[in-house]
DNA sequence: CGGTACGCCTGAAGGC
DNA sequence: TGCCTTCAGGCGTACC
């Protein structure tokens, strides 16, 4: 399921092969998978490609229209026309099981149903670069355009602080984590604290911290604060360096999985022993998350 | 407003 | 073998 580190792959990967390229057609099979305030918006058809960006575990493509050569007459365009010569935005969300494919021309994707959008890459030449394609078996995932880069900027205002950047510790949005009374565990999957995390790596976070995943986020130390922080961006760097984890279906813009699942210290690992001392890891659902911690390293108490 | 419960959706896995 | 149930979880919405 991707979170932070499978979209920032997926942005790396897909950045070299996009930026400067046109859109050419766009197929759209299912126009459900469509949403949000400019949900009626063509989705980037002969649109230049000119920034890839993601906030936590949202991925925005941004684009500019291709100038109409027949409009020559810059005095009589509409105001309609002007602004559709902003920059747009087109926001992918993976949800669960979405993934965003690259393929050379004719390719033929590894798993070909459930693809619900194909973008065609047009090329230098009269042929296309390749395909881009979003395919997502559960559709928990979907594409949001927004009509500006405005209109995107205050869409990612109302997530928290990205949680691959360092830890801004005077954040309004870090402020009211800590004045949370919620489990510290359901307050990190909350992306208006902190954007990118979810269940897989808040549970790696607070196994590094040592942090006991039931204690309300606001009894917690200054100390044990700055080591969750720190531990966030920690897991996050480390997974990035692995090209993320592949459970069942995350694969990166090429098709490769990643390989940071091999190197997850709790998660998935319930009744299993800990890596570092041997105790068996415990497990309960906790904010209608599977949740799995070291009772030895994580103690209800905090560390004196 | 802070917090919680639920539904969406498909496929894998396990029980019988 | 095959049918059934359970589980996985990001996120919007309803509700207290």
């Amino acid at each position: 399921m991707p979170e932070l580190p499978e979209v920032e792959t997926v942005r790396r990967t897909l950045e070299p092969l996009l930026l400067g390229r046109r859109i050419s057609r766009i197929l759209l099979a299912r126009r459900d998978i469509v949403s949000g305030p400019a949900r009626s918006a063509n989705l980037l058809l002969q649109h230049t490609i000119t920034a890839l960006e993601r906030k936590g575990k949202q991925l925005a493509i941004l684009a500019r229209p291709e100038h109409d050569p027949h409009a020559q007459d810059e005095q009589r365009e509409s105001r309609g026309q002007r602004e559709s010569r902003d920059l747009r935005a087109l926001v992918i969300h993976l949800g669960m099981t979405g993934q965003l494919l690259f393929l050379a021309p004719r390719a033929q994707p590894p798993q070909s149903d459930h693809i619900h959008a194909t973008w065609t890459i047009a090329g230098t030449g009269p042929r296309a670069l390749g395909t881009l394609l979003f395919r997502d078996p559960r559709r928990f995932g979907g594409l949001f355009p927004y009509p500006s880069r405005a209109a995107l900027e205050k869409a990612w205002s109302a997530l928290g602080p990205d949680a691959l950047e360092p830890p801004p510790h005077d954040h309004p949005s870090l402020a009211r984590l800590w004045r949370s009374r919620r489990a510290i565990k359901a307050a990190l999957l909350d992306q208006s604290c902190i954007a990118g995390v979810g269940n897989i790596y808040a549970d790696e976070a607070l196994f590094l911290a040592r942090v006991h995943p039931p204690r309300p986020a606001a009894r917690l130390s200054a100390g044990e604060r700055v080591a969750i922080l720190n531990a966030i961006r920690d897991v996050m760097r480390l997974s990035l360096r692995s090209g993320g984890s592949t459970l069942r279906d995350y694969r990166n813009a090429s098709g490769a999985p990643g390989d940071f699942q091999s190197r997850h210290q709790v998660y998935g690992r319930g009744g299993e022993p800990c890596r570092r001392c041997g105790q068996l890891l415990s497990s309960k659902t906790l904010a209608q998350r599977t949740t799995v911690w070291c009772p030895n390293c994580q103690p209800r108490r905090g560390s004196p």
